[in-house]
DNA sequence: TCTGGGGTCCTAGGACCC
DNA sequence: TCTGGGGTCCTAGGACCC
């Protein structure tokens, strides 16, 4: 047990707080207090500075429960600003990308680096990356190092814990490593959520330790080739590859919560409308279309008060990726779900039988139009503006123009990177 | 007043075929 | 009276991740 392969090396580099953090870059007056940041709609908390952890701010809890916590500890609260989130986080993959031959971004702020193979120690390797991030775009990061990605998920987890190892820890042929497993509760291993968690306590699993030594045909039979994949990991012998051109979406959803309850069929048909628009951006994007399409809509459940969801789905006869048609698609399934009198809270639409554009499967009976080409143009120019001016220059009428039912957004900081009339001023 | 959004993978079970 | 066995494909639902 625990025999690491002698040739992987794979570190996670992780920000710290990532969200806070890129606050914190463009507002020196946020460094040393508490600083959360909210989810869409500015629902709950999901980052928090270490002084916001440390007055016991808890991840996912309603804003609204907290307001009078939030006063009475000063803390600094902020909507989520996804366009500085997003451009900070390429600044900081660039850079984690350079320093390995092979690298895989997992998430906002997380990627994987191979650093099998490299001449200086991997130690110094980590510091000198660490320290360079830092300098460069200001966000911290924390390195974790082992023989799995599921082993470097824990050396990550102990390097951001323990400030004595300076934000770098390397569990490659570590002698404690029975130790550290054993400290490890199984709930914080990567893989093992919280289901799995009540299904192992019930086993007397509690540690990673114990998990990693439970017997294989017993993992396959309860926990599924994932959980002895993940077992495995922890016993040093890699079944999760680095993922380095990460293929394209398989199904897109954009779906969001309303600003204010939402009971007419013109808003519902405009956000839905809204919402195609977005999902067909990001298609486009990976350059596919797509040829299944599903809107949902929900009243809110947390309400005490008439509750009303549905969904409907239809195949198209071809992959499309033109915002119109898809918008039709949408609207005709709107309709038939849609019931007045309900207050709706949310609707989202999701687009699947995705494929590659180049390479579409046509259909015998029905040819796309020839406006085809026109059709791509368009979008391939509607894209172009949008991109270079802001998502929202041009958009379709029908995603409407007051739109009262919009996400809240409150407290959003300034687009610092990304906006030129929201640039920081200096002097 | 007010509780996020966007993905992936796996499995079981039904439909269907020979 | 008697009522197989095996394969594929699809979908819904569960579980997990950030």
């Amino acid at each position: 047990m625990n025999r690491p392969h002698p040739t992987r090396c794979y570190a996670l580099a992780d920000c710290n707080n990532f969200y806070v953090s890129c606050e914190r870059v463009f507002d020196p007056s946020l460094k040393g207090v508490p600083v959360v940041v909210l989810s869409n709609n500015d629902g709950c908390v999901i980052a928090r500075s270490p002084e916001a952890k440390a007055v016991g701010v808890q991840m996912g809890e309603p804003a609204f429960k907290r307001e009078g916590f939030f006063r009475r500890h000063s803390v600094r609260v902020f909507s989520s600003n996804y366009a500085l989130y997003g451009d900070m986080s390429q600044r900081v993959m660039s850079i984690l990308g350079e320093s390995a031959p092979r690298s895989e971004i997992y998430s906002i702020d997380e990627a994987f680096l191979d650093l099998a193979g490299l001449p200086d120690s991997t130690e110094t390797h980590c510091q000198t990356l660490r320290q360079k991030v830092f300098r460069w775009t200001g966000i911290p990061i924390s390195i974790g190092v082992g023989p799995t990605k599921t082993l470097a998920k824990i050396a990550n987890r102990i390097a951001k814990k323990y400030a004595k190892f300076d934000g770098v820890f390397d569990l490659t042929n570590h002698p404690r490593m029975n130790d550290i497993l054993a400290w490890l509760p199984v709930a914080d291993v990567w893989g093992i959520g919280r289901r799995s968690v009540n299904k192992l306590g019930r086993h007397g699993v509690k540690t990673a330790l114990d998990f990693a030594r439970l017997p294989d045909d017993w993992l396959k039979k309860k926990m599924t080739v994932t959980g002895l994949m993940t077992a495995m990991e922890l016993r040093g012998i890699p079944c999760f590859e680095l993922e380095l051109a990460p293929p394209s979406s398989k199904s897109l959803l954009c779906s969001r919560s309303f600003g204010r309850p939402v009971s007419s069929r013109t808003e519902m048909l405009e956000s839905v409308a809204a919402y195609v628009s977005r999902a067909a951006e990001k298609l486009r994007g990976q350059g596919s279309v797509a040829s299944w399409v599903k809107v949902f809509i929900l009243t809110n459940p947390h309400k005490m008060e008439l509750q009303y969801a549905n969904a409907r789905a239809m195949t198209l006869s071809v992959g499309t990726d033109h915002t119109p048609t898809l918008i039709k698609a949408a609207h005709s399934l709107l309709n038939d779900i849609y019931k007045p009198g309900y207050n709706y809270k949310k609707a989202g639409v999701m687009l699947a039988g995705i494929e590659p554009k180049a390479t579409r499967q046509l259909s015998l009976l029905n040819l796309p139009p020839n406006t085809d080409d026109r059709d791509t143009t368009l979008m391939t120019c509607l894209d172009r503006i949008n991109d270079r001016f802001g998502r929202s220059t041009l958009q379709y009428a029908a995603t409407g123009l007051g739109r009262p039912w919009s996400m809240r957004q409150l407290r959003k900081s300034p687009r610092y990177t990304t906006a030129w009339h929201e640039l920081p001023r200096v002097g």
